[in-house]
DNA sequence: GCCGTTTTCGGCCCGACTGTTTTCAGTCG
């Protein structure tokens, strides 16, 4: 059994708050870094550390020696010993009690200390028995918050989906457009950058009169809550998600943009960058500190030489405009100063689909209705891909080979007549050794074959995954992870192996576009094309409506740095049937 | 604990809001 990237992240992050909770400085932030950059990683860190040893594991950005062994620790022993220590010392549910809104790391480590609170329900008992309030630096308002948020906290596991998102996004900065006096409005933060789950909605808005712009945030109809509101930013709940304000003055708009956008990585390294160049950047502005005693004096010391617009922020650093979706800080700086920035595509690139089910399986409408629709998206192709029984197939869902047969002669009877092209697929199961349900002969007739791993949804998956990418009749692999957002990780995947006998065997791997999935990721993605591997976003639609969900699958592919020439669903028909072919 | 446009040691991004401790710490983004 493999450990998962995210768990070894987990275990870093939990050192962190521990060792913050005990006022140690600088390596709870270091530990924190290096858990983002473990977690993001594309291989399997554990699997990396066990094969290849520490050096390997150091060669992540922000992991050094320490962390590093205590990577290998984790993977031999099941534990490491400095966190079963700080634990013993600090015997709490960290994890849980930090997530209620304003509880942090010192909070627990003070509450410890004074009332023994070590789980989420004895800091609720806490709070409803007033003892909060006896403690030095809490008083009854802090109380009061705890009680509110605990609630909250159990209730909102986890993070919600960006197609949740992205509505909420649109109704604020619709809703504030329509009632404040607003100049500009936009959205931030991970939403912005289209990450697949979203933490927070990030509004931002340009304004001269920042009081008015706040009540009417405040009184939003959609807000269920207010959480804070000051003069120039508040927070409010809406539909469970926390939706926060910020107010600037025009002139610092596209400052205050590019700082909300994020990510934090990205920023701490475009400030270190103005730092080398004697200037100073922050959510105001780009300044130019050159001369200056002290340039931590104010928010707006120096001359200002940026800050209107978001690319003028990166003229002012000697660089070209980065694209949201790149500012993960995984080298987009370093590639921009080198003028090495991807053409990322663009939705209108896309061309067809290559993965969509009709009432054949599961999906909801006949072969001619989902070819209508496409037709009406201006589509030039679709590739009807039902299910094929197999693993993971439960209800009776799943074609047989006879009944595939039967399909195929419909389907080439809906070509004849339709405007488009329709391709006939199908998409069979992967086993947990590589191999598909389906007869080889049948596979070879069919225009486009998707092999996707539907069962054994967990443990390592690279082997299986392989062996079918490289099946001469296997044309895409179907969302690799098997992940499902909130619900399951899904597979461990050594992406770069995979990519690599993927390309070699002209095999696509499929970004696949349900919100649910974004299977592959968009790291993922970047490291496929770096093996030279095509991609192809699907949208694995079951009814019209799900075709909508392209655009969440574009914008993964553009998280991974891909251009139009990586994706085969933009390719011109004739090539895309080549490549099918091969 | 990590790292290098201050390069193997001495720093580590920056600011708003809240609550409470009358000058600031904690949290969050």
């Amino acid at each position: 059994m493999t450990i998962r990237n995210d768990e070894l992240a987990a275990r870093f992050e939990e050192l962190a708050d521990l060792l913050a909770a005990q006022d140690v400085e600088y390596k709870p932030v270091a530990y924190r870094r290096a858990a983002e950059n473990i977690r993001e990683h594309p291989e399997n860190v554990a699997t990396l550390a066990q094969e290849e040893g520490t050096d390997a594991v150091e060669r992540i950005d922000r992991v050094g020696e320490a962390i590093a062994s205590k990577v290998l620790e984790y993977v031999e022993n099941g534990e490491i010993d400095e966190l079963q220590e700080k634990r013993a010392e600090l015997p709490v549910e960290m994890v849980a009690l930090t997530s209620v809104e304003g509880v942090g790391p010192k909070t627990v480590g003070s509450l410890y200390e004074a009332l023994g609170v070590q789980t989420l329900d004895e800091l609720e008992a806490a709070a409803k028995n007033e003892e909060i309030r006896t403690v030095s630096g809490f008083g009854p308002k802090t109380e009061s918050n705890i009680l509110e948020n605990v609630d909250f906290a159990r209730q909102s596991q986890g993070r919600q989906l960006l197609s949740d998102a992205v509505p909420i996004g649109e109704t604020v900065t619709d809703y504030l457009t329509g009632t404040a006096p607003v100049e500009r409005c936009a959205v931030a933060g991970s939403l912005r950058r289209w990450r697949p789950t979203i933490g927070d909605v990030d509004a931002l808005v340009a304004s001269t009169n920042p009081q008015t712009v706040v009540d009417a945030f405040t009184d939003w109809p959609d807000a269920s809550r207010v959480i804070e509101a000051g003069t120039g930013k508040a927070s409010v709940r809406a539909n469970d998600v926390r939706v926060d304000l910020r107010v600037v003055e025009p002139a610092e708009f596209g400052a205050a943009l590019q700082y909300f956008t994020g990510s934090k990585d990205h920023n701490v390294e475009l400030r270190n960058r103005a730092i080398a160049r004697d200037l100073k950047v922050n959510e105001y502005g780009v300044f130019d500190v050159s001369g200056i005693d002290d340039p931590d004096a104010g928010q707006r010391v120096g001359d200002r030489v940026a800050g209107e617009t978001e690319s003028g922020v990166y003229d002012a650093l000697d660089l070209p405009p980065i694209p949201a979706e790149l500012r993960e800080g995984r080298g987009e700086i370093d590639a921009a100063a080198a003028g090495a920035l991807p053409e990322l595509l663009t939705l209108d690139a896309i061309r067809g689909d290559l993965h969509l089910h009709t009432e054949w399986s599961d999906g909801r409408n006949s072969i001619e209705e989902m070819v209508e629709a496409a037709t009406e998206r201006g589509y030039e192709y679709v590739c009807v891909t039902d299910h094929a029984e197999g693993p993971g197939m439960v209800g009776g869902v799943g074609l047989s080979d006879q009944q595939l047969e039967s399909q195929l002669s419909e389907l080439r009877a809906v070509d004849d007549d339709a405007e488009i092209d329709v391709f006939a697929g199908v998409e069979a199961n992967i086993d947990a050794d590589g191999r598909l349900s389906v007869d080889d002969a049948l596979l070879e007739r069919l225009d486009c074959v998707v092999a996707s791993p539907h069962a054994a949804l967990d443990g390592d998956g690279t082997d299986r995954l392989v062996t079918a990418a490289e099946h001469p009749a296997v044309d895409v692999v179907g969302h690799p992870t098997g992940r499902q957002l909130n619900r399951r990780s899904g597979l461990d995947v050594d992406v770069t192996a995979l990519a690599e006998a993927a390309a070699k065997a002209g095999t696509a791997l499929e970004i696949n576009a349900n919100p649910r999935r974004l299977d592959l990721r968009g790291a993922a993605v970047q490291a496929a094309i770096e093996q030279g591997a095509t991609v192809t976003i699907d949208t694995d639609a079951h009814r019209p409506g799900s075709y909508d969900y392209v655009r969440y699958g574009v914008h993964t592919a553009r998280r991974g740095w891909a251009e139009p020439s990586d994706v085969l669903t933009t390719w011109p028909t004739e090539d895309v049937r080549a490549f099918l072919d091969g």
